[in-house]
RNA sequence: GCCCUCGUAGCUCAGGGGAUAGAGCAUUGGCCUCCGAAGCCAUGUGCGCAGGUUCGAAUCCUGCCGGGGGCACCA
């Protein structure tokens, strides 16, 4: 269905076209009427008329009788107000609608959305959480929208560090070594077989010899290495789950994935005469990149010493995800540094002609996350910060909190409610910034349950289904009929009606962040309501009216936090 | 040195051509015989600086200043 904006966009553009054709109306959202539009003076400036007249001209064309009242404010803005029966059939359309006005994609494309991206026998830290975070909304709003959504979780298995990792769980013995990965315990594996190699020439040895067996496919080498990746992904699951991220073990396509078709990669850039040999290397040089001496950049595909680059990988698995799984949309969630890379892999991707121009293919960069000091977040220590940890803290500090108020909870598991709070905190902190920023990983603020935080909504959405808990009689949302004489009831009907948009907003620029601003302004609303509007105590329509508002809001705000990837519980 | 990115209230952040620039936290002061006070209401000398484009600039362009990042074989 037409969004209520859209609606009104179509009516404006009707009567701009019959002055101007094709000018945008630029219709927002506006504190001096429901909705505003601002291009007249564009259309008046372009066509040398006066801009009121061209106003009061559009005004007459318009064609709003029973949708909207319009009229001419300032130098030639067009100030629209929704008519009451019209904000009334709209609430109705969202009530009988699961989708809350949320169309399915017309067409389903084929997303291929990369992200995650940890390494194998290393631990999770913070500087995998945007990552997984950011990506895996960006899975559930493509999802929700209709689209096929391949989720990629291209894992570092590969590389010279597995010839020291082997060896390591070779003098460890498989069976104390896969117990101390399955443990969880990566970082002290890892360390181990790396303190050996910085300090023990002959460790240092076998490890290259290793790694030699590794990649000419040795058949015990390839076995205990496959027993690294399987316990590491095993584990990565267990994180997985319990960050609630709906990455599977079938997701996962690491860079050894594509070994058997790099040669192959090469072969056709050489082909293609992209590749040149400079310094030993091979190397495409793309336009428009230089180095610090000015001379141009190479994206170096095959290393001096015959080894591939991580640019090989991306290469390879840019065409696979293109010509195999035949991608319409290729989103690659992945920090801010890589941007440079990315932009050269796309760039050598379009020469090869492997990347065709319907295929949208886009690098969601973002920032870092900050400690207080405004550097990378690292313990005070100065370790990197385990992802479990976080989550693990966060969830003690819910749990003492809802210790403190427990009385309505007792019959609730209150370890999986805090869990459910905890990762709403590092949730919504993460995806509510805007994504290429830095920010502050602050836990006393985000789990700090006022403001605009993850359990600020949740809270919200508990306190809207207390409502429903304590009513005597059944219900069930029907045509009702919505007076809206209240401000506050107003204002959160209009905040009803624009969820469409931030999710539109959200989805087409890989913004989580649109979506989160959006449920805030609409909890804020919400409360704004509950404090001024009794629910229960009041009567007969007016009663039924507000119920259907508190159900639609629970719904949208319910909704709108599962595309983030948060779960709205009844009660906390 | 070149390129990218960011600079908005004391702090953390929205706003990315439209009218008097908004939230949250903190501060101060009000609200619970009433649906969950994890809440609501009130409370402000702020767009780094200087030019330019435009009827209109926090927003677009140029330069400068400041933070962060990238710039040949670790991904």
């Amino acid at each position: 269905m037409a969004s209520t904006y859209d609606v009104l966009l179509t009516r404006l553009q009707d009567a701009f076209d019959r002055v101007a054709p094709g000018a945008d109306p630029v219709l927002r959202t506006s504190e001096r009427g429901d909705f505003q539009a601002n291009g007249v003076m564009a259309v008046a400036k372009q066509l040398g008329r006066a801009p009121r007249e061209v106003a009061e001209e559009i005004v007459k064309h318009v064609e709003l009788s029973a949708v909207a009242s319009i009229e001419v404010a300032g130098p030639g803005f067009l100030n629209l107000v929704l008519e009451d029966a019209f904000l009334s059939q709209r609430l109705n359309l969202l009530v009988a609608d699961d989708r809350l006005g949320i169309d399915v994609a017309t067409e389903a494309r084929n997303v291929v959305i990369d992200y995650s991206s940890p390494n194998v026998a290393k631990e999770m830290h913070v500087g995998h959480l945007r990552s997984t975070v950011i990506g895996d909304s960006l899975a559930r709003l493509n999802r929700f929208k209709g689209h096929h959504v391949i989720a990629r979780n291209h894992v570092g298995d590969w590389g010279t560090p597995f010839g020291m990792l082997i060896e390591h769980l070779l003098d460890l013995g498989e069976d104390e070594a896969i117990s101390s990965l399955s443990i969880g315990d990566l970082d002290s594996f890892y360390r181990g077989a790396r303190s050996k190699f910085e300090s023990d020439e002959s460790f240092r040895e076998r490890s290259r010899t290793r790694v030699v067996a590794l990649q000419s496919g040795d058949h015990e080498t390839r076995r205990l290495w496959r027993l690294l990746v399987d316990q590491s992904v095993a584990y990565f699951a267990e994180v997985y789950a319990k960050l609630d991220i709906t990455l599977r073990p079938e997701d996962v396509v690491g860079e050894s994935y594509y070994n058997d078709v790099l040669d192959d990669v090469v072969h056709d850039l050489e082909s293609a005469g992209l590749l040149i040999e400079s310094g030993g290397a091979l190397c495409a040089f793309p336009e428009g990149f230089t180095n610090r001496d000015g001379d141009p950049l190479p994206l170096i595909v095959k290393k001096r010493d015959e080894g591939y680059g991580y640019a090989a990988t991306d290469l390879a698995a840019l065409r696979d995800r293109v010509s195999t799984l035949r991608a319409d949309v290729m989103l690659y969630v992945v920090g801010t540094p890589q941007a440079q890379h990315f932009e050269m892999v796309f760039a050598v991707a379009r020469l090869a002609r492997w990347l065709p121009e319907r295929v949208h293919c886009e690098h969601v960069a973002f920032g870092n996350v900050l400690g207080a000091d405004r550097k990378m977040f690292k313990t005070r220590s100065g370790e990197t910060v385990k992802l479990v940890a976080l989550l693990d803290e966060a969830i003690e500090r819910a749990d003492t909190a809802l210790a403190g108020r427990s009385d309505a909870l007792a019959d609730l598991d209150r370890r999986q409610l805090a869990t459910q709070i905890a990762r709403a905190a590092i949730k919504y902190a993460d995806l509510s910034t805007e994504r290429q920023r830095d920010y502050v990983f602050d836990l006393d603020r985000m789990i700090a349950f006022e403001g605009d935080t993850g359990p600020y909504l949740q809270y919200a959405h508990a306190r809207l289904r207390s409502i429903f808990r304590r009513l005597a009689e059944p219900w069930s949302a029907g045509e009702t009929s919505f007076a809206l004489a209240a401000r506050a009831e107003r204002e959160l009907a209009l905040a009803l009606l624009g969820y469409p948009e931030a999710f539109a907003s959200a989805l087409d620029t890989s913004a989580p962040h649109r979506l989160c601003v959006y449920l805030f302004d609409l909890a804020q609303r919400f409360t704004a309501f509950y404090d001024a509007c009794p629910v229960l105590s009041s009567q007969g329509a007016l009663r039924a009216e507000r119920l259907a508002l508190c159900d639609l809001t629970a719904r949208t705000l319910s909704q709108g936090l599962s595309l983030l990837g948060i779960d709205a519980p009844d009660q906390m």
